[in-house]
DNA sequence: ACATGAGGTGATACTCGGTCTCACTAGCGT
DNA sequence: ACGCTAGTGAGACCGAGTATCACCTCATGT
């Protein structure tokens, strides 16, 4: 607990650089979001923090992905993931089976994507890119699933 | 008149190949899709039928979208749109203004998405890449306005 | 330290897109 | 023509997010 000091601390410069109230709503969420790996759902983190209002947790996430605090990728089905946005730009590799979102990077592609865009009628003003993938985790559970009732039918 | 007769029997072949039963508010929603130019939202289609309920309506578009014969693109905020899938594998451009959905194809992105899914540590399934844009519609409106509010300072 | 007021909060109602339920209907094989 | 069963539609329900509005609290001026 020593050392959380400088958390709060952070967050609370965060807050104050997007010139907005420090408030104890916002710290609790912000914080919470700090202490994240990967992406979540609003509404986990609604669930996380009953002391703190829906429409409180709702707003400070939409305030933080509106600040390029947090970067939103979208699941096939079109629900949002939040992920706190550590590089500048990225794309998305989302699992079809876990959800997770990583993060992955191609100056090749972006190279590419931007002399596509030259080609396009009209303003290109951003691009996305997803893969939708089978995450190593997911794919080891599944071939643990397979030995398994290949181990059944055998004995 | 004379003609649609052959768009009603592609309709109920299509449903047919399809393998489920060619009812009427099916071919009522598939003959409304066919005319459709550009995306279009599920809600939509559901106005255009009032005849028709809103689950059929619902079901029917996720029938066509899971056999290919409609394709889904999501706006930025995660909303879909579905359009008639006429090429094989393809990519959107969103107009981030009027939210129309047009299709674009390039087989220098593909050889490249592929290059990077062997990269990936997983199994790919599939990518989706999505151009933001300002269609040449609302740009040459935009510019249209422009010029008028000029005129107005000027004048 | 205290008053002040604008920005923020939270309970709750609402919206929107979509799915589920279930009694009823109609397509289609016989 | 009959009957089975897939499909339908009205409406309840759901999940994610926004709007409303009385109340609260942070930050500032004195």
């Amino acid at each position: 607990m020593i050392a959380s000091g400088s958390v709060d601390d952070r967050v609370d410069d965060m807050l104050h650089r997007l010139g907005c109230r420090v408030t104890q709503p916002r710290r609790e969420v912000a914080r919470l979001l700090a202490s994240k790996r990967g992406a979540f759902s609003a509404e986990s983190i609604n669930e996380e923090l009953p002391g703190v209002g829906r429409a409180t947790v709702y707003r400070t996430i939409r305030l933080l992905a509106e600040a390029g605090v947090l970067c939103k990728a979208l699941l096939p089905d079109g629900s949002p993931r939040y992920s706190i946005d550590h590089s500048w730009h990225h794309h998305h590799l989302i699992c079809s089976s876990c959800e997770t979102v990583e993060e992955f990077r191609s100056a090749e592609l972006e190279r590419l994507l931007c002399e596509l865009g030259a080609e396009i009628p009209g303003r290109v003003l951003g691009h996305q890119v997803d893969f939708y993938v089978n995450c190593p985790d997911c794919l080891q559970e599944e071939g643990a699933d397979k030995a398994r009732s290949t181990a059944d039918n055998g004995g």
